[in-house]
DNA sequence: CGGCAAATTGACACATCTCAAAGCCTGTGG
DNA sequence: CCACAGGCTTTGAGATGTGTCAATTTGCCG
């Protein structure tokens, strides 16, 4: 199949797209694939030759320690992201990548990537692009567990999403769908899922969220922005030359 | 002047360069600046038009944030780091680097960037790969923040800065110049000053290190890494065609 | 209805923060 | 050479945040 919509819009709101370009980008060739809950979608340090876009769902990047379940959760992925694209320069991922809830993605080979690299260097560029924002949110992710206290932490990581979400049309209202355990937040998060639920509590009754199953509304948002010291420009959402 | 060997090296540890290759680098041209410990080498949220390449000494991200003089330090950078390359692709920085200790870098304008990535598509994967490492490093950061102890997180700051400087030949038999304070180290691992000072004394009463003012000393380098769960896999020290 | 996983709660242990004070090192001026 | 000042390091004590363990409740699914 054909590259979907959605990471082209992801670079259009981002930069101008020539139609040679655009066309160019939907002419790569995909393979759509469907994972359940908890599958694995790219596993850790096999030598790979593709790379995934989300189209629907979300997954996540899981660092497995040595002992026990212990697992750390460095990245959440929405529609419209590139989730493993740094592989295609990297020596291989350190990480695994599992279906969060069901997903559905689509595959692009690193043969059609090197081609494309080869010819189009604007279009490089944007790739590029799309790693550094990847590496912007770890970067936030690093001030937030060093500055926020619980509450405050789990509240950026809503904002985050919401604010993610919505950018790409897979939220509005203030209301998404949200397919993570309170184990899976403790895994995001570095506490014991115990404290996540002291915290989910917590902003429940501040009045600032309301969540059940895999729905989740946020019922105050300067509220829950102002605990968290949420401020979105890290996602460089700014349209510019590059 | 033209652009030192210690990034050319990067990248030749982790894949091979042919001789126009090498030699289209060596034609960047740079200018060279030394900064006193803590002046701003790259200020945040300015336009940049040019990025810069750490030659001696150490420098950090520094994330400011809103109320008081808290700071998060979320990168350090040794000797053959291209610091904020990713500032290329990116609307602007969201942080401010500064120089820890007294330290040399040089300036790469983007409009040699730009040029350069116009025409060289696999160098281009090489810069483009040598911000993936860093991403890599950040997520690294991420899972110590989550699964490691004062003590523990410590040491495996440690461990990463002596693997990098010895790296790029920078520090040898274990001991390196370490520009920090334990305010410093403070910020980067998100604890209290108070409290990285006892993890200092807990790693020097465990006999794994010897620390007086900016020369620190492993002195048990496996003890150091098992207590800190070191795998050095993240820093993507394998060479291979990109 | 029964069974299982997840969410929730309570009690207590441990980790880390804050505040305050003392010790140490270094540069400066007398 | 000494006295002093200032910043950093070190230590102690009590407050707060978070982890662990155990038990209960909830919700979903067969």
């Amino acid at each position: 199949m054909a590259l979907s919509d959605y990471f082209i819009r992801f670079l259009e709101q981002r930069d101008s797209l020539s139609d040679a370009e655009r066309a160019r980008l939907s002419g790569i060739q995909t393979r759509r694939v469907t994972f359940a809950s908890g599958e694995v979608i790219v596993a850790r340090q096999v030598v790979v030759d593709q790379s995934c876009l989300m189209l629907s769902g979300m997954s996540a990047r899981i660092h497995n320690l040595a002992q026990g379940n212990d697992r750390v959760i460095t990245a959440l992925h929405v529609p419209g992201d590139f989730v493993d694209l740094h592989g295609f320069v990297l020596a291989g991922l350190e990480h695994t990548v599992i279906a969060m809830g069901q997903t559905e993605v689509e595959f692009v080979s690193h043969d059609q990537l090197r081609q494309l690299t080869d010819e189009w260097p604007h279009l490089t560029r944007l790739l590029w692009m799309s790693t550094t924002i990847d590496a912007a949110i770890h970067r936030q992710w690093l001030v937030a567990a060093a500055s926020l206290r619980s509450s405050a932490h789990l509240a950026h990581l809503l904002c985050e999403i919401y604010t993610r979400l919505s950018s790409v049309g897979a939220a509005a209202d203030y209301r998404f769908t949200l397919p993570l355990l309170q184990r899976d937040l403790a895994n995001i998060l570095g506490y014991s899922p115990i404290h996540i639920n002291r915290a989910v509590r917590d902003l429940r009754e501040r009045g600032l969220i309301r969540w059940a199953g895999t729905e989740l509304e946020i019922l105050d948002w300067p509220g829950l922005t102002k605990l968290a010291r949420f401020r979105p420009d890290y996602l460089d959402m700014e349209k510019l030359s590059r």
